[in-house]
This record gives structure tokens, C-alpha cells and sequence, in this order.
DNA sequence: TTGCTTAACAGACGTTTGTCTGTTTTATTG
DNA sequence: CAATAAAACAGACAAACGTCTGTTAAGCAA
């Protein structure tokens, strides 16, 4: 038999397992508990989830399927800021780009009341810092950056990811790629759009891109799932 | 037997109980959705459900109980999901790491119901695939993966985030990065934790990480706000 | 008419899931 | 030590639930 483990620990990280499923809208049954802790026993499970309830920390709706809530609770009620990902670059005010979204990306809530935007990013020339070709930036909205800054500028009407330098009154567009060179731009071409706050790369779009950056997948290897 | 409504117009408002009975947390039962709509036969619900799913409308995981599920939005209506930062790696199962909650990240609810988990990548063994050290992979919990799939699995009592290789029969943790070797674990060796979804790097934590990357900051040019 | 499509119905089957009763083990307390 | 409580196990049952096959009826087009 499975060693008991002191009273309440084991409850306390299964209410936070039921919690987890909850909040991804994926409410478990009894012995999907059962087997994510190893019990050998449903009832093992289910004795933890009634007493779950019992404590207030579960609500249970009546004796249907996958039926275990959460409580109202001050923790989660933080509604989702929600940042429009924008088909095409921002020109003027941001309200102008606003109807070619291409969808919704959900981003902390820190970030809430911050004018944002998301941007698909062409070309690999910040792929040293990370960015690749189709990486999405989240973008704060502000017209002026700190060097060092990850920023959005609008040169030549493209829309273009760079670092921000300034060195003595010299500012200097940097990418972060040997094969790019500098942009030195004049004193009314520059316009920043906004700093990127956050990086994402989404693999489920593309799935073998990233994966392919060094190694090629040989054909040979694919579609035969490795049973491991 | 009951009338016959107009093509569509039925399975329009069984979208719309569904989709809020999802949105509220409560997913319904084929049943639940046949007494709703007062059909005779459990079969009337049901095939309304499998042509919303084929339209794209609503998503089906596997054949459990209440598991129809909304695709991705834009709607802001939309509860968000929240995943588990982990702070520290999730051994066995799931259950085991789910103490050490960093905190909540918010993702595309086109992942709602999957089991995902949040990781704090450290080294730059992936650094070629464009994942650095610090960033945050997302990761869906499952026991084994695609060839070319980056995934994080359990080698030696640590995780590691490295990109699945099998060539005959062989089995290879490939880094992306020359600077590392590929890991050949053993046949018993190997412990699939999950699959990497998504890439995220904060640069709001620490913003001059990426710009340090490839050319350093100088200190003199730092903190003097670029009028631009 | 014939053929096709969609909506709705009927009944059955097998799996999933919640529930129950009883037992064993371990730690704690008087 | 005995008494008690909590954790975990074992096996079974019934209801809930998803799925399947087949049937009937209504609308539409060739």
C-alpha cells in the first residue's frame, strides 16, 4: 500500500489539481483524480473530494458527471485583458489598425489598462535576441524608448523590430543578426511605435519551424510517433 | 413526432446553450442538451452536436462525458485560462509539482480543457530553436511525442526541454544549440513529461537580457530616454 | 415521379462515472 | 496498551453517458 502521507498535504495539492482543471474549463471525474495521484482506489479519491466539499474549498453539483466547481472566489475574478493580434502594421493611431485583427491574445493581467497590440514579426533579423521569423511581439504603445529597448519602429512606411541605441545624440535602429546592418535613421524618419514587452512563438501553428532552424527532420523520421 | 425546424436554425440555438453552459464552467451532457430542446430521442442532440463540431463551431475531446468544448475566440466574454507557472519540475505525475505555483499565465482559450503546465527554461541548449535562458515554455501533459516535437522530459531526475529525434529505432534528445551534445537515454531513461505549445520570453522581468545578447549595452548609454 | 438531404425518432449496447460497503495500515492520543 | 481517526485499498453496483443502427417524415431539385 501506498505510504500515507501526513494529514491535509495530499488534499491540499489535489484541491489544487481540481482547481487547475476547472480553470481550464476541463472539469475531471473522480478517477481522472484517482489516477493523476496513483491512488489504487477510487474511493481514495472520492473520500478526498467529499472532504473537499465538507471544508467549502469545492462545490459539488449533484451527483452528475465531472460535476466538482469552484466556489466563487477573489482570486480569479480578474476578468481577461484580451490584446487584438493586428493583420497589418499601425500607422497612425492605433484605432486605425483596429479592424484588421486577426484574432485575440490573452496577456496578464498586470498589463491591464497598458495600450497594447500584438504584431506578427516578418524576417529573422533580431534572431540572435531570440525572435524568429512568424514569432508574435506583444507591443506596449508609446512614442518614445529607452535604449536598450526592444522597439517597433515605422521607417520607410514598414513596420520594423529592433533594438534601440543611442549613443551621444546618435540613434541607432540595431538588429540582432550579423547578416542585418544598423538603420541609422534621419532626425524625422524614426517613429516608435511601441516597445515589445513579451516575445510568444507559437509551435502548434508550425509545428516543425523551430525544430528545423539547425537539424533537418529527415523525412525518414516523421509521422512514426515515438513510443517512449 | 415534432415538427421539423428550418435547416439550421435548431442547431443555431443549441450552439448558443452550449456555449454558455461552456463559458459558465458547466459543460451539459448530450442528454442535458436533448432535454433542453425537448427531443424525443437522445440521437436528435446528438447529431446536432457532431455537426457543430464538424463546422468548426465546437471542439470534442475524446468520447468522455461533457467533453464538448469551445474552439478559439476573440470574444471577450470568454472566461480566460489560467496555467500554472511551475516553479520547480513536475516529476511523476502532474500532481506532483502543482505546489509550487509561480503563478497563473493566461492562453489562447483554443486550449481550454487541454493539460498544460508552465516551465521556466534555464541554460540556452535550445538557444538556435529561439528559446533562451529564462523563457517560459507552455506545455501540454502528455507521455509521448512526435519526431521534430520539442518536448520536456525527465532525464536523470532533472527536466529538460530538447527537440525528439528517432531514426530506426533510435531515440535522441537533440539540444539546438553545437556548443551541447544530444542526450541518448536508455531504454527505461527517458520520461516524457509533455509537448512544447508555445515560447514566451517576459522582457518586462528583465529587458536588457535580449539586447545583451549579441552586442553589451554601454553602460553610458543607458538610462538617458531617447526623444524620438 | 425519383433521388437526395436534413430533421427527428426509437431502441439498444457498452463504457464511464458516481456511489457504496467493508477492510487494512499508520499515526496519534489517553 | 487500547481507542480513535485519517489515509489508502478492494470490489461491486447502478445510474449517467456516449455511441450505434435503423426508421420515418418533410423539403427540394432534377
Amino acid at each position: 500500500m501506498t505510504p500515507k502521507t501526513p494529514p491535509g498535504q495530499t488534499r491540499e495539492r489535489i484541491y489544487r489539481f481540481v482547481r487547475d482543471r476547472l480553470l481550464a474549463g476541463n472539469p475531471p471525474s473522480i478517477r481522472e483524480v484517482q489516477e493523476a495521484f496513483n491512488f489504487k482506489a477510487v474511493e481514495s479519491a472520492r473520500a478526498h473530494l467529499t472532504n473537499l466539499v465538507k471544508e467549502g474549498k469545492l462545490l459539488k453539483e449533484g451527483s452528475k458527471a465531472r460535476a466538482y466547481r469552484l466556489p466563487d472566489s477573489p482570486a480569479f475574478d480578474d476578468p481577461p485583458v484580451q490584446v487584438p493580434l493586428l493583420g497589418r502594421v499601425p500607422a497612425g493611431p492605433l484605432s486605425e489598425a483596429i479592424e484588421d485583427i486577426e484574432s485575440y491574445l490573452p496577456v496578464r493581467s498586470k498589463f491591464r489598462g497598458a495600450e497594447l497590440f500584438a504584431l506578427r514579426v516578418e524576417g529573422d533579423s533580431m534572431r540572435d535576441a531570440g525572435i524568429l521569423d512568424g514569432d508574435v511581439v506583444i507591443v506596449q504603445r508609446q512614442q518614445s524608448a529607452d535604449p536598450g529597448d526592444i522597439i517597433v519602429a515605422m521607417i520607410d512606411g514598414e513596420a520594423t523590430v529592433k533594438t534601440l541605441f543611442v549613443e551621444g545624440g546618435r540613434i541607432e535602429l540595431r538588429p540582432q543578426n550579423p547578416e542585418y546592418a544598423p538603420i541609422v535613421p534621419g532626425p524625422d524618419e524614426l517613429c516608435v511605435l511601441g516597445k515589445v514587452l513579451e516575445v510568444r512563438r507559437h509551435l502548434d501553428e508550425n509545428p516543425f519551424r523551430a525544430a528545423l532552424t539547425r537539424y533537418g527532420a529527415s523525412s525518414a523520421s516523421r509521422g512514426q510517433g515515438a513510443q517512449v
